[in-house]
DNA sequence: CGTATTATTGACTCCATTCAAAGATAGTGG
DNA sequence: CCACTATCTTTGAATGGAGTCAATAATACG
């Protein structure tokens, strides 16, 4: 293992973002001593495939990624969509394969927390135990949200999309109300359960009601109130 | 602590089931020392409230629970059905609070893992937490079919969610050609994202193609085989 | 036994998809 | 630098699957 490849989690600017929240300074070296060095990767290029043995939890240090599977009829589905400073790897916890792939939106660089050093770090370092844990059930109560949401009509699904993106990058320190789609209208609506169609069409309604400004795969909301507010107008019944 | 609410993981007739799977003898013993005595509940009655403190992991003993949580516009969503030896809770791993409630669908019995024994356990018996691991990840690689399934046609979210029932039935020794919906029209379609208007039809429908038998709230699969392939049938482009 | 809840069934409506065609953008090589 | 192509996006019109509304039927319950 070269220098080259050292990373630290102290020095790292997604500090306090993806794994340390919470743990001692002394905790965190031990896990940037475990933490294996930042890969990149280009566009399309898989992170890991569906099927694959898991190696561990990754954190995206730079980049997007999207989490696709495939269903019994052999259609791709996007899960998720993961930001600079999110984990991604769960999905193999169960039963040691990834159950979907994980594919880099646009340049992309990560570490990883292998697999195979976990059950030491837990010994070592409890708290560590309780941070992923916590992790883990924050992807849950993200995945509950996008179920809830399913169920919902199309201008909310694309609006939450939209705000969830916001919201996330953020928090990582990036605009939030100004940023570029790494995903195609296809791929949206492949997200969110829409034709692409209808992610064209709704925005450009949002547009239309100046809530966003759209040039190509730039996106500026120009009025998240009114696109919050499309999220918690009660139905009427 | 009465010995009247002792409970033994080892003599449980779920034993294998639950969390114990893949633990050495002396470590279930722990186990079942720190495993809260069961309770029983009534329909209808809550095992947690969402917005409670998160209290541990609970394992289903007998009967059987819904999760269910309320999005921005005050609808309430059921986002999953425990069966026995299934286990709940994890919806509160991340903020120490429950994202969704837990209500009994019948009568229902079952044991905590607490929450303040966890970093114990964690530490003497690091198998353990790989273990919850397991299901923390197996709870994920369900609710990512959920969402596949969100995007498809009513008839087959209905054949997924009879097919998924039998199976874990079957996991648990019950019949998987026989068995009570504990849930009404309503609390299917609620849980599948269709009118319950929809529900009653298509069971009428796949009763009519002689796939099941509907007698009230009394199913019985007389062509697992064509439910399945209901599932598995590419579609045409 | 009567009442309340739950389930069935039919008719109509509507949101989102599909089909289709034209327009924009990005990438490539001459 | 521009033409050329492939890909992506927009927009319109028609279709359809599932929802809503409404009325009746069956079941559970006190």
């Amino acid at each position: 293992m070269s220098k080259l490849n050292q990373v630290s989690c102290n020095n790292c600017g997604l500090d306090n973002i993806c794994l340390p929240r919470g743990l001692t300074e002394q905790e965190v070296d031990s896990i940037s001593q475990i933490v294996k060095a930042k890969k990149t990767l280009q566009r399309g290029e898989f992170i890991y495939h569906e099927g694959d043995n898991f190696r561990g939890i990754i954190a995206i240090k730079s980049g997007s990624a999207k989490l696709v599977s495939c269903d019994q009829h052999g259609n791709e589905h996007i899960l998720n969509i993961l930001l600079p400073g999110e984990l991604l790897g769960f999905d193999g916890l169960s039963d040691e394969k990834h159950s979907s792939a994980a594919i880099a939106l646009e340049t992309t660089s990560f570490c990883l927390l292998p697999a195979d050093s976990m059950d030491e770090l837990f010994h070592h370092i409890p708290s560590l135990t309780r941070e992923l844990f916590r992790h883990s059930g924050e992807k849950m109560v993200e995945d509950k949200n996008q179920l809830m949401l399913s169920k919902r009509p199309a201008e909310e699904r694309l609006a939450y999309f939209l705000i969830s993106l916001s919201d996330r990058l953020k928090r990582r320190g990036f605009s939030a109300s100004e940023f570029k789609l790494s995903l195609s209208r296809q791929e949206i609506g492949n997200h969110l359960g829409l034709a692409l169609e209808t992610v064209s069409r709704l925005l450009k309604k949002f547009q239309d009601e100046e809530i966003i400004l759209v040039q190509n795969r730039f996106i500026t909301i120009t009025n998240i109130q009114a696109l919050r507010h499309l999220l918690d107008t009660p139905d009427q019944d």
